[in-house]
DNA sequence: TCAGGTTCTGACCGATCGGTCAGGCATGAT
DNA sequence: ATCATGCCTGACCGATCGGTCAGAACCTGA
């Protein structure tokens, strides 16, 4: 059993700090504080705040361009079934880091005016899964309801129109379970 | 003709700014060089920098919540498409504010190690969307990649294995365009 | 016992942050 | 002419940030 190292209980506290209050949001002194050492200690494992975050992420980004590889020697169905399968179970494999990258929304929705937002989007969501409410059901809703605003946050080429009637057309065939 | 108000002139440079460096990534020196006053002239017509945020977000909140309050009174078959639809709307109809919750990503992707991720999350788009290549194809792919992250972000009460089934399943019907 | 490397600390640095304050400068009513 | 009010400025404040530095503490092998 090797010695604890400080270096990988850095990582860790790293970790759950930027995934509760974001990158920017979290210090060095707050990781410091949770490791039990000083900020300086930081600074002699790692060259920077940012080299923490990459060195963090790398085995993720390393997965992700080993997925991106292997889909190049495949067929369109079978790209597509590997790229889905794939990428949820790197996605779910790498949750944490997902939180980082996420993460600094909590900051800024944890204000009063927004809290009523977490609530509303609560109430579209049960909108979205209708009495029944099975957990594949909420998972489906929230995929509609977040990739809807991902979509609108970087499709800034398409015009609304042609938005609108993809997003309606792509929610309609998630939320319809009857489907196989 | 009105005079152009100097705070309607701070609302869209901040509204620029923090869509584009997120909002802990904006300082009100930077939309006070952008709106061409003194730092201090914003805090003459804002309260704080967070006033500046929850002003400009304000007319989207109400429309959600005005939506929410409408999908009350109907079934729920109905409130299903009325739920979509006027999502969507909003959405898209806001797309400026959305930005600046999601603002804060950018800053951390331009970083070397993360402009690999994007280009990455480029080819499995491609793979989702098979060899055609709409562009209803490519709203549906980015709201499955998009949806994906942001229900492992906040889906922590659910087993990795509810996840995965769920996620496979929903992607796998947004991604069959053979569905009406 | 000594030397040398690793690990870590406390003090400190310059920069930047959000925010405050006293006062200047118009304009318009009295 | 005077006063009040709205709008705005430059200087300044305390706090916090990421990062540096000299040196202490500690372990290890010679």
């Amino acid at each position: 059993m090797v010695r604890s190292n400080t270096r990988d209980e850095i990582l860790a506290a790293a970790a759950r700090q930027f995934a509760r209050a974001g990158f920017k949001g979290t210090s060095l002194h707050d990781i410091a504080v949770e490791v039990g050492c000083s900020k300086a200690a930081l600074l002699y494992h790692f060259d920077s705040k940012e080299a923490i975050l990459t060195e963090m992420c790398a085995p993720a980004i390393a997965e992700l361009r080993e997925l991106a590889a292997r889909l190049a020697g495949l067929g369109p169905h079978a790209a597509r079934t590997a790229a889905i399968e794939g990428f949820v179970d790197l996605v779910l494999r790498y949750r944490k880091e997902i939180q980082v990258i996420y993460g600094d929304l909590p900051g800024l929705l944890q204000q009063p005016e927004f809290l009523e937002v977490h609530l509303m989007t609560q109430r579209l969501q049960e909108a979205l899964t209708g009495p029944s409410g099975s957990p594949a059901a909420h998972v489906a809703a929230k995929l509609v309801l977040a990739g809807t605003a991902a979509v609108a946050f970087d499709c800034i080429d398409y015009s609304d129109d042609d938005l609108r009637a993809a997003l309606i057309a792509a929610a309609a065939r998630v939320l319809t379970p009857e489907a196989s």
